[in-house]
DNA sequence: CGGATTATTGAGTAATATCAATCAGCGTGG
DNA sequence: CCACGCTGATTGATATTACTCAATAATCCG
């Protein structure tokens, strides 16, 4: 089996023990899984709204979003996944999809087939609840993406995106917190974030010229992650999924 | 045993029938669970954001919402309950939440602790499936929402929850798509979609003046509901998780 | 009946979108 | 090697949406 199959799968793994607790025997059987390797450029598209999916997706390399169709023909972004993380879990309990998922930049990604998931969980109880509780954290975060988009301005906003993704990329083992690459055009961002490429531009230029932030080539600088923080509003039990701050906890409910 | 205990959890089984296939012995053990009874008043809160909890909880009368607290002390509704929705389900798997849950109005639910929970799907594999696939629906109304806020303006907004609410109300047999109770105030529907309740004032006033909508008391009469639901940007996709239309599905993963 | 919440309306303000133009980087084909 | 075309970043001017503040009316509830 080529090596990078099974890097990836540890990377799950490491993944999903930050919250859930995985016996050598689970870890082995998660490291078993068929899979299929795919190589995608930016803008390919995964997995269009209405199709039917037989497989769950892990990304390996790059990002990929989900993203719901607009009439109009633009796409409003609602996640964003990272190496490690698993972004159509959804798909192995409700097939037909109604959500898209597309690359934003050049990303690879691994392919497991839903009777793989279905044959683990069924022989594994506990990888049941792991897989459910997978998909709780990622809905926590659609949760605070609603109240980005629903509560706050366009600086707090993007400010909030900034310390999620950084967060997140740390607790992947890709980057640092204030110190990460984000391979993503301010398009791209403003599809999350609900705002315009231009005004995108001209916050992400606020935020540095009040000194919270650095951006060169496409790597994010966070000068001031306390400062910037504040600006998020965020709240204590906000980042709850992404943190691996003493207040996680490690779940095992079968 | 109290047969309103019974009855709510018969809605819950039908709910849960929508999109997920179930035996005879599973559905006898989802009758048999132990809960408790909880009756609420008006703005109770069931859930603080950072709470611990033990049970899962059915709503059986009235509405719940879902909300993450904000800086200034207002909140941000992420989720909408109603009689038949288990409004609780991330805390099976994720017990310390990082939302609230707040009643909307007069409201009963049904406390369903945990442990019981756990055993039903340590005996019944399937039902872990059915909980996670409850949990994705819920999550795929998220994503929705995440669009509305993103991408939508206070008119699409609006008309969409309302279309959205008029399809759940139907498939949960508490009313018809264009004519159903919405026991919300303007203030609460504010909170939900991002707006303030002074706006939600202008743009209910608007689609009444245009001929799409009636309210009288706390009755929502959508007069022209494909106009309202072309005015509410909905694509094809868009109501899944809320149609019981032919494409919606039925599975049984194990 | 009286106080509190909710709904409604008006006027002015702030945030963000839209439209338009320019500029920079970068790969590609001639 | 350079010219070209494409994408993405940046900036300016203007339009629109939604917010804020404020006041009043209506409704509910005890």
């Amino acid at each position: 089996m080529p090596d990078i199959k099974n890097l990836a799968l540890l990377q799950f793994i490491a993944h999903v023990e930050l919250c859930s607790e995985l016996s050598q025997r689970e870890r082995d059987a998660i490291l078993n899984l068929e899979s299929r390797e795919k190589h995608l450029g930016t803008g390919d598209d995964l997995l269009r709204p209405g199709d039917t999916v037989a497989h769950a997706t892990l990304v390996v390399k790059g990002n990929v979003a989900r993203f719901d169709p607009m009439r109009r023909g633009t796409r409003q972004i609602t996640a964003i996944y990272m190496a490690g993380d698993m972004c159509d879990l959804f798909s192995v309990v409700v097939p037909t999809a109604g959500w898209g998922l597309t690359a934003l930049n050049v990303s690879t990604v691994l392919q497991i087939p839903h009777a793989q998931i279905i044959d683990l969980v069924r022989r594994y109880p506990n990888l049941a609840m792991v897989f459910w509780r997978e998909t709780v954290l990622d809905a926590m975060l659609m949760s605070h993406w609603i109240t980005n988009l629903g509560s706050k301005d366009a600086r707090a906003r993007i400010a909030s995106l900034l310390c999620e993704l950084g967060l997140r990329m740390e607790r992947a083992g890709i980057g640092k917190r204030d110190n990460y690459v984000l391979d993503l055009t301010q398009l791209q961002i403003g599809d999350a974030m609900g705002l315009t490429h231009v005004h995108v531009n001209r916050t992400l230029g606020r935020l540095k010229n009040e000194g919270l932030l650095n951006m060169q080539e496409r790597r994010i600088c966070i000068t001031d992650w306390d400062h910037l923080a504040e600006v998020a509003e965020i709240v204590p039990t906000f980042l709850i999924p992404c943190s691996d701050s003493p207040e996680r906890e490690v779940h095992r409910a079968i």
